[in-house]
DNA sequence: ATCATCCGAGAGAGCGCTCTCACGAGTCGC
DNA sequence: GCGACTCGTGAGAGCGCTCTCTCGGATGAT
């Protein structure tokens, strides 16, 4: 093990003990080959033989790239990372398609407001070569101001207003026309919806799918409590369904998590499930798998947004264009409760 | 708005500006008091006038500091986020904690077998001050590898085998202990567990808690089926025991997911919760709230020992020693299953 | 054999920043 | 009133890399 005295070694004494320029140490680590091959060898060995790895601070100096990527969550802290397993999904995704690429990801959580400036400052510094936003709340200014800083962004979800970034979102209302087509199959007629908040694409585009849906059952009214897409608005929803009318046949839940709180509900209320009320979720989490009786869902791709977001912002950062957006497809999973 | 002609402004263009030179820029920049007010304050206007951020490469050539701290995910893919909300509580903590100091969060999932070297390398190119590993299985030759390689390194649980590296962990044998106590003091003495798989920690001193913790009875045989933290294999374990010992009134499930899954097979053989056998999980997840009936389990801090992390994390990197090992308490948290 | 062509390799500039060192001006003591 | 300080500021080197430009030698054409 040839130790170099001062430190880590550099180019210079790769160089040196390979015999070579900078220079042509550099082509070979950047993989030209304009290099004769004995050259190159010996400069190879020298490189494992001191064990060099690039400093990539003097490298994006000079190249102007950092090969990093941000995710940035600008979800409210405590809800991030509940029990929905969307973003833990999508980081995945998009983490497995960036080492691919061989890239970096910068996980960015911004979840006070005055994280919203530090975010700018920091992409104002070019630390990355681009923005992934997992945006879910409404009219956020930050995609419109990141763009305004030149930097390439990626949003997750439709943006609410302009779309003016590129983005992956998910089929959610044809989704739900879905389910809603399969409990009129089923014969139900009195279907209601717990609905996710209004201020998110995703409870908006779900309710839309629910609204169109019940197009197709003449005379049908629509019957819809809002919850926040958590268990407990679910539990909370139902309850309130039912005083509404009882003779509820049927309810879609725009997530899972609502919909294993309305389950509760009515086990508690003494409804049969399926029997009863038939109950369909949106998400198609882990658990849903394990809900009493297992519930029948909108399956969403979560990884596949994660990759695909990690496929986009690679190319916008690689300078090349992509369509303004993709959607993914969704697929009714028909288990036990509807 | 004074827009530079080539590009975004250097500390020579806020310089030029200010009308001072390059170090002096440098000096208000970075926060030295040894700046006369009102040349400080033109700086300033300048900078903001400009826009002007730090180039962060350039800052980190020559200060040999990145101010961003890898993450590292060693889990197996599928299992990272699973509905298990110990990950994305971790992220949470250690990025909440980093954002306080400054300090950026690169996240590092090492799914496959290959990414092991690709870390090391990565490490190696100092593109980091330092490393959290939130290592759960066996042996890992990573930490001892990162040690090696001179960057300092945190891990989240006491890695097996010699710990050479300092960690954060929560008491887990002094939860179990107090969750038998329990169990003992409600009179049961038929107490059976399903553990954790015993190539990690956390499984292994779980088990040790509930041995220990069994001592209290005399004359008490140990009862134990293995689980991989995981539901399914909760529900699976708990027929087993039943069929070992139908007489069995209580039960220690090393994770909540499988005190969940035992939950499931005692309803579906008709036990009552808690009256014939009661059940105590671990972990306190969102979902424990939510199980039937709601489960009674050992909470761990999990946002904290995030936070924790990321304090020690940056005290190594400061060039700070700390304590080879933090141990948070974990406490009983009763709710109705027993 | 001579000249144009090409290809592999080296010299050197420069990316944007920090930090040491030197320097000039003001302050203080005697 | 003069040397000894202090204190704010500027000049300049250099962090480790990439990339352009140049150059020498080998090749091919005439």
């Amino acid at each position: 093990m040839t130790e170099t005295p001062a430190g880590r070694p550099t180019l210079e004494t790769v160089a040196r003990v390979a015999g070579a320029s900078r220079a042509t140490v550099s082509r070979v680590v950047n993989g030209s080959v304009t290099v004769r091959p004995d050259v190159a060898e010996s400069i190879r060995r020298a490189i494992a033989e001191l064990g060099y790895v690039p400093n990539p601070a003097a490298r994006s100096l000079v190249t102007q790239r950092t090969d990093s990527i941000a995710l940035i969550l600008p979800e409210s802290a405590t809800r991030v990372f509940s029990d929905d397993a969307f973003f833990p999904g999508v980081i995945r995704g998009v983490g497995e398609a960036l080492e691919k690429a061989d890239k970096q990801l910068v996980l960015l959580l911004a979840s006070t407001q005055s994280s919203h400036d530090r975010i700018l400052r920091y992409v104002h510094g070019r630390t990355v070569d681009g923005v992934v936003l997992a945006s879910m709340h409404g009219a956020d200014t930050l995609p419109e101001e990141l763009r305004a800083a030149g930097v390439p962004v990626v949003t997750s979800g439709r943006p609410l207003g302009e779309a003016t970034v590129p983005y992956i979102d998910v089929a959610h209302a044809s989704g739900v026309r879905a389910a809603m087509k399969h409990l009129i199959g089923l014969g139900r007629h009195r279907i209601a919806t717990i609905s996710g908040p209004q201020d998110m694409v995703a409870g908006r585009e779900r309710l839309a799918g629910y609204l169109t849906g019940l197009e197709a059952l003449p005379g049908a009214v629509p019957l819809i409590e809002e919850g926040d897409f958590m268990r407990q608005s679910g539990i909370d929803a139902m309850e309130r369904l039912l005083e509404r009318d009882a003779g509820i046949d049927a309810v879609f839940a725009a997530s899972d998590l609502m919909a294993d709180g309305a389950l509760r509900t009515l086990r508690r209320l003494g409804r049969r499930v399926p029997d009863d009320v038939a109950v369909i979720g949106f998400d198609d989490v882990e658990a849903a798998r394990f809900t009493d009786p297992p519930l029948t869902t909108v399956h969403q791709p979560i990884h596949e947004i994660g990759t695909r977001l990690a496929e986009q912002i690679l190319r916008l950062a690689a300078g090349e264009a992509v369509e303004a957006s993709v959607v993914l497809p969704t697929r009714l999973m028909i288990r036990e409760s509807a």
